[in-house]
DNA sequence: GTTTGTGAAAGGATTCACAGCA
DNA sequence: TGCTGTGAATCCTTTCACAAAC
């Protein structure tokens, strides 16, 4: 399956749910690409590799693309995840309430201060970094969430790919030096920005050459 | 300029930062590949796009580099972005610290909800969503941060858009519909995280069917 | 008639590998 | 000798366009 594909699943399982709610029960490749914000031929494409599940002259059934697409992304099961550091961000993160619904659960907080010990945010109580190891093993935590300042993100990495995760998404804005068995994802505001930046410049440019 | 080597320049911006913060002036394509997380080809094919700043054996001149990188990506001059939706991660992104520093200032944040008028969030007081327009003109807004839940992000994307803002960064789970001058990028929790489920998921599936 | 699924074509991005320069 | 800059080759992704199926 093309990496590219994988990273559209979500976004079309998200469309199906919202046409779920609104009682649909069949929608074209046209209609959910428009939903999806994609070319329906490319979503076609991308649904091809799952298999051959929809109907020509009518299109898919909803509840069954659910199911293929949550299969395929290994959403059958509850993944367990940690969320190490209850800053700004950290507490929004765990007040974030898209986690249960999807298939997510926190299993612990964690933050480096001592300080912080046992304070509650989102009904769970903060424990201390050096309990990873025990957090890992007992709730079965595959993902890890790095939600620390940038200067300690990569030691919180090392500890997490040490207790064996190998599935990081990381909120610091800096880039992880991992083993290439251990998948990491970033999600950095300032880069996005910088490239929103980038297409707002140009696009300022361009209004300047070739005046209205 | 090719859109993938764009969305690169923003990483080795900071990777650059970093390293003139411990005193580094000069740097090779491979080390500088290496602090970003890349392999040294394609770093040097992106930054030939800007021009040929490099010399042969011995590298790039760190301070140059960081020129060049902003210049192309515009961040020559200060952008004034307007936040709308001060929930838990409105909030968070309010209170972020790198928006200075990097070229970006928060001109409002904007709330629908008028019982939150006038709070204070990070120093800034929160206004109601109908001054939009106002907002934007007086401040020469050029991009629009959505951190409003899902239901009321194409509203206030639409608004954006008929006040004149072309550049948006949309944190609500939802796919927006916009006219094709206007760029957004989307951040999602829910789709990263269904993304490393994905992997782990075959991860878990190969050891079952090599085990060790 | 409508819509899927998919080969084939086109377009981008990455990697290779080395000439050219310091 | 060391490292950049870049054509050429490879790989990946998207788009086209239509036969097959309903």
């Amino acid at each position: 399956m093309p990496e590219a594909t994988v990273a559209r699943l979500p976004v079309y399982l998200r469309a199906l749910n919202a046409l779920a709610e609104t009682g649909r029960t069949t929608v074209s490749s046209e209609a959910l690409a428009t939903a999806s914000g994609v070319g329906s031929a490319k979503l076609r494409k991308d649904l091809s590799h799952l298999g051959s599940y929809g109907t020509r002259g009518v299109g898919y059934d909803v509840q069954e693309l659910v199911f293929h697409i949550s299969r395929a992304l290994g959403l059958g099961q509850r993944w367990s995840v940690v969320l190490v550091g209850v800053g700004n961000l950290g507490q929004a993160l765990a007040g974030y309430g898209g986690f249960d619904d999807r298939g997510f659960r926190i299993a612990a907080l964690l933050d480096a201060d001592p300080a912080r010990t046992g304070e509650l945010v989102a009904g769970l109580p903060i424990r201390l970094l050096s309990d990873l190891a025990d957090v890992v093993r007992d709730e079965g935590v595959s993902i890890g969430l790095i939600a620390t300042p940038a200067a300690g993100a990569q030691d919180v990495c090392d500890r997490l790919v040490a207790c064996g995760v190998r599935s990081i998404l990381n909120f610091a804005p800096t880039v992880l030096q991992v083993p290439e068995d251990v998948d990491v994802r970033r999600v950095d505001l300032s880069n996005e920005l910088q490239i929103l930046s980038f297409h707002e410049h140009r696009k300022a440019a361009e209004a300047e050459v070739v005046p209205a």
